[in-house]
DNA sequence: CCGCATCTTTACGTAAACGTCAGTTTAGCA
DNA sequence: TGCTAAACTGACGTTTACGTAAAGATGCGG
């Protein structure tokens, strides 16, 4: 809960995030070339790229969804570009400050890529609550059977 | 709950099997090309696959874990030799009744089988909850600043 | 200033999981 | 018995998601 606040924020190249998020130098590349990564773009060609903290945490964030929800990386990709829009109106948001209508417009859309990416999980969420009931209800007939052979032995 | 005991489990063809569990006839021969489904072999060469109820059941246990768990078809092959072992097993248990030992012995087995799988379920579980429990929250702080947006509208 | 690890771009390679012809055969039915 | 839909067997093509190798540039400790 606290932030120690003393570490500076040091700039990682691509083998250290590659390290620290589980994956590969070229792997990240070829992410920043499909455009699922464009952030590191500032930099004068040839030069290595630098990864902010923040990067690392969004680059984490499309690995699990990649691992956790099996999306594709062009389904990744709509969904971050979804969440750059959010990024851009949010920087809109502070600089002009516009009016309320447009704050609750801005809010609502949010709101609502939100609540698809939630409807996805949770949509997965009950097709794995079913395959683990079926599971256990083959355990359970499996348990009852060894248990009435545990029985039977000790009658004998 | 009630089997209604009437239709005569008329054997389907491979186009109709993969309507019915939303795939298609090449994915099946595919499927059964590297061993996956090794059931419709007892057919002259040449002549068309017709497949069970417990076919079709089994190939969509299978489409299942593709889609819901993401396993690859190697793991799914894996998996499925398993379960044929077991078969195998509950096939000798039938014919020869062994010994008591042996029998627990095999049903020990097919329970660690199950528990591998339940405990795959359980991780992906636990990790898809996480990823709800993030999203909500996000949800949550963007859900009160609409809210703050609403009262003040109220107060102008 | 030099060496060495790490990074750069470019480009071709690959494994998995099917898709898509092509030419032929089978099976239900009028 | 002849038609037509659907299936059969190769065989080559395609997409996704990177791996890998080559040839050179960068960047930091000593």
């Amino acid at each position: 809960m606290s932030t120690v606040a003393a570490v500076p924020e040091r700039p990682l190249r691509i083998g250290e995030v590659a390290r620290v998020v589980g994956t590969t130098p070229r792997t990240i590349r070829y992410y920043e070339e499909i455009g699922l990564l464009s952030e590191a773009a500032s930099r004068p060609s040839g030069q290595h790229r630098l990864y902010t903290e923040a990067d690392v945490e969004r680059l984490r964030e499309i690995v699990r969804l990649r691992d956790v929800l099996g999306l594709t990386l062009d389904e990744l990709k709509e969904l971050v570009e979804h969440e750059d829009a959010r990024a851009a109106l949010r920087a809109e948001w502070r600089r002009g400050a516009p009016d309320t209508t447009r704050r609750r417009q801005i809010l609502d859309e949010a709101l609502g890529h939100l609540d698809g990416q939630l409807a996805l999980v949770r949509r997965r969420q009950r097709e794995l609550e079913r395959l683990a009931e079926e599971l256990s209800a083959k355990r359970r007939r499996l348990r009852t059977r060894r248990r009435q052979l545990a029985d039977r032995k000790g009658e004998a």
